[in-house]
RNA sequence: UCCUCCUUAGCUCAGUUGGUUAGAGCAUCUGACUGUUAAUCAGAGGGUCGUUGGUUCAAGUCCAACAGGGGGAGCCA
C-alpha cells in the first residue's frame, strides 16, 4: 500500500490536472503553518504540499518539523506561487514520524559545514550536498557496469579475504578468529596461524588484480569492482582505509590497448554522469562556485565543474613517455626557479608536486604516462626491451593526482620468474598465479580505478571522506 | 607518520596589549501575521570557552602535554 506513492522527482516532471497522489518523504521547511517542502530523495528539488488554514488543530501543526516524515494524500495541482510549477493540495496529512525540533542535530537553514556533517553521517544523506553527491556515486556505479557489460566482460567476484601473499599493495588488515591475550605460538615464538580459522595468515584484499588475471586467462575479458582495504596511516583528502575499486583485466590486449580502454572508460561514464545526473552535477557545480569565492583570487580554478568534465569528455588525454615527463619537469621554469621540494632525475618516483606540475601547469588536461622505471612499479609488469622501463601507465588527473594505474603483464614465465627473485617474492606461494604463464600465457593487460577518486573527481568533492557513505580511515569508523 | 593551522551556545563565527557580568547571525521556544520560497515581525531561553596541568593578583586570551578536526607532505587508488 505503500507503494501507491508517486516519487516527487516524477511528481514534479508531471503535469497538474488536479489528479489524486499520495506522496511521502521528510520535511525540509514548513513555512506560516501552510507549505511544506517535502523531499523524498529523488532529486534535490522540494514538493510544494499546501495545507488549507484551519483545517487542522495547532497541536498537529506544531509536529511538522524540519525532518519529520508524512504522507500526504492530495490533489497534484498547477502551483499560484512564483517558486515551482506544481503544487499538492493537501486533504490529508499523516505524521509517520516525528522529529523533535529541539534534538534533530540538523537545521538545513545553518548552513553546516561538511566536517559538521561528518560527525553526523547517518542523516548527512537528507542534505542536498550528500543527496547529490551519492545519487551521482549512484550514476557512476551504474555507468562503470554498463560499460563492461557492453563490451562483453565479464564480472568477476574476486575474494575479499585473501592469505597473506607478497602483493606488494601496501599494509594489510589481518583477518583471524586466534584469541588476543593468548595465541597459539610455534617453538619459535611466532604465532601458529596454522591454528588459525583458514590455517594460514589471512588479510583483507589490497587488489584483485592477480585474481582477475587468472580470470581473464579464462574469460578473455573480465573485471572487478568491489571494496579494497590498506592499513596505510594516510591522514589525507584522498585516501580512505576502505574504498572501491574498479579493475579491468584483459586478455589479448598490449599496452596501447589498455591506454585506449582506459581513456574511454573514463569518458564513458562521464558522459553518462552528465547525461543521467546534470541536475545533482549543476547543483555541485554551485556548491563549487560559493564555496570559491571564500578563496583568494589565485587559488580559484579556471574551469568550473561542468566545464572540466565537457573538457574531459571532449578532448583526449595527453600521452607521454615517462622519460619525456621527466624532460619536460627539467626543462620548466618551475624547476629552473628551485620551485620543486624535490630534485628531478630520470628514475626517481615523481612526487604529487611533479604531477601536479604536468597535469595542471603543463599540459592543463589529463596525462597519460608511460613506461616507468622498472625499480619504481611492481613485479607483473612487463619489461621493456630496453632493460630499465616496464610497461606501465599511470593516468593523472587535474586536482586529484594518479585515478588509474595500469600496466601490460609480464606474460613470459622466465622474465616474471626472474624479477620476482630479485624483488624477493617468494615463487612458491604464487604458484597458482605463476600457472598461467605455464598453460597457454597470453599478452595481457590491465588497470585499477580508485573509485572514489572517480567520483571526487567527477563532484568536485575536495575530501574523499565525503563521496564514501561510512568512511573508514585512522581513528575514524564510527557509523 | 611528519609539518602547519584550528577547537568559544545546537550550527557558523566575533572576542582588543591577560582585567570585573563572554557576544552576533541562524537554529530552538513563545506570540503576531498568513500564498510563503533560507517567509517576515516582536520577545525569550541557551556557555565547565576541547581535556589536563602550569605561569599570574587575575587566563577564552600566555606556556606544555594529550585528544579531535582542517590544510599540506609521505605512502598510494
Amino acid at each position: 500500500m505503500f507503494n501507491t506513492r508517486v516519487k516527487v522527482k516524477d511528481l514534479l516532471a508531471t503535469s497538474p490536472e488536479g489528479q489524486d497522489v499520495i506522496v511521502m518523504g521528510w520535511v525540509r521547511t514548513f513555512r506560516n503553518n501552510q507549505f511544506v517542502a517535502l523531499n523524498d530523495g529523488s532529486t534535490n528539488n522540494n514538493l510544494q504540499v499546501v495545507m488549507e488554514l484551519g483545517a487542522y488543530d495547532d497541536a498537529f501543526l506544531k509536529r511538522i518539523t524540519t525532518g519529520a516524515s508524512l504522507k500526504v494524500k492530495g490533489k497534484l495541482v498547477a502551483s499560484l506561487g512564483k517558486g515551482q510549477a506544481v503544487e499538492v493540495k493537501a486533504e490529508s496529512v499523516e505524521i509517520l514520524g516525528d522529529c523533535n525540533p529541539e534534538k534533530y542535530p540538523l537545521q538545513l537553514k545553518n548552513r553546516p559545514s561538511l566536517e559538521y556533517l561528518r560527525e553526523i553521517a547517518h542523516l548527512r544523506f537528507r542534505t542536498n550536498t550528500f543527496g547529490a553527491v551519492f545519487r551521482v556515486r549512484h550514476m557512476l556505479a551504474f555507468a562503470i557496469h554498463k560499460f563492461f557489460h557492453e563490451k562483453g566482460f565479464l564480472y568477476l567476484h574476486t575474494p575479499i579475504v585473501t592469505a597473506s601473499d607478497a602483493e606488494g599493495a601496501g599494509e594489510m588488515f589481518r583477518v583471524t578468529t586466534l584469541p588476543f591475550d593468548n595465541p597459539p605460538r610455534k617453538e619459535d615464538g611466532n604465532i601458529d596461524f596454522r591454528e588459525d580459522f583458514f590455517g594460514r595468515a589471512t588479510n583483507l584484499t589490497v587488489s584483485g588484480q592477480l585474481e582477475g588475471e587468472l580470470g581473464a586467462m579464462a574469460f578473455s575479458e573480465v573485471y572487478t569492482f568491489g571494496p579494497t582495504f590498506r592499513a596505510e596511516n594516510s591522514n589525507t583528502a584522498r585516501h580512505l582505509a576502505e574504498f572501491w575499486m574498479i579493475e579491468p583485466e584483459m586478455a589479448f590486449y598490449d599496452l596501447e590497448d589498455n591506454m585506449n580502454l582506459a581513456e574511454e572508460f573514463i569518458r564513458t561514464i562521464i558522459r553518462f554522469a552528465m547525461d543521467h545526473s546534470r541536475e545533482d552535477l549543476d547543483f555541485l557545480a554551485q556548491r563549487l562556485v560559493e564555496e570559491e569565492k571564500q578563496r583568494p583570487q589565485a587559488e580559484r580554478s579556471e574551469m568550473g565543474l561542468i566545464e572540466k568534465l565537457e573538457f574531459v569528455v571532449n578532448n583526449r588525454f595527453e600521452r607521454i613517455s615517462y622519460t619525456e615527463a621527466i624532460e619536460i619537469l627539467l626543462h620548466s621554469p618551475a624547476y629552473k626557479k628551485k620551485k620543486f621540494q624535490y630534485d628531478v632525475s630520470w628514475g626517481i618516483d615523481m612526487q604529487s608536486e611533479h604531477e601536479r606540475y604536468l597535469v595542471e601547469k603543463h599540459f592543463k588536461r589529463p596525462v597519460i604516462v608511460t613506461g616507468y622505471p622498472k625499480h619504481i612499479k611492481a613485479f607483473y609488469m612487463r619489461q621493456n626491451e630496453d632493460g630499465k622501463t616496464v610497461a606501465a601507465m599511470d593516468i593523472l588527473a587535474p586536482g586529484i593526482g594518479e585515478i588509474v594505474g595500469g600496466s601490460q603483464r609480464e606474460e613470459r614465465l622466465d622474465k616474471l620468474e626472474a624479477r620476482m627473485k630479485e624483488m624477493h617474492i617468494p615463487t612458491e606461494e604464487m604458484w597458482w598465479y605463476l600457472d598461467t604463464r605455464r598453460f597457454g600465457t597470453v599478452p595481457h593487460a590491465g588497470f585499477g580505478l580508485g573509485f572514489e577518486r572517480m567520483v571526487q573527481f567527477v563532484t568536485g568533492m575536495t575530501n574523499i571522506r565525503d563521496v564514501i557513505a561510512f568512511p573508514r580511515a585512522p581513528k575514524s569508523a564510527e557509523f
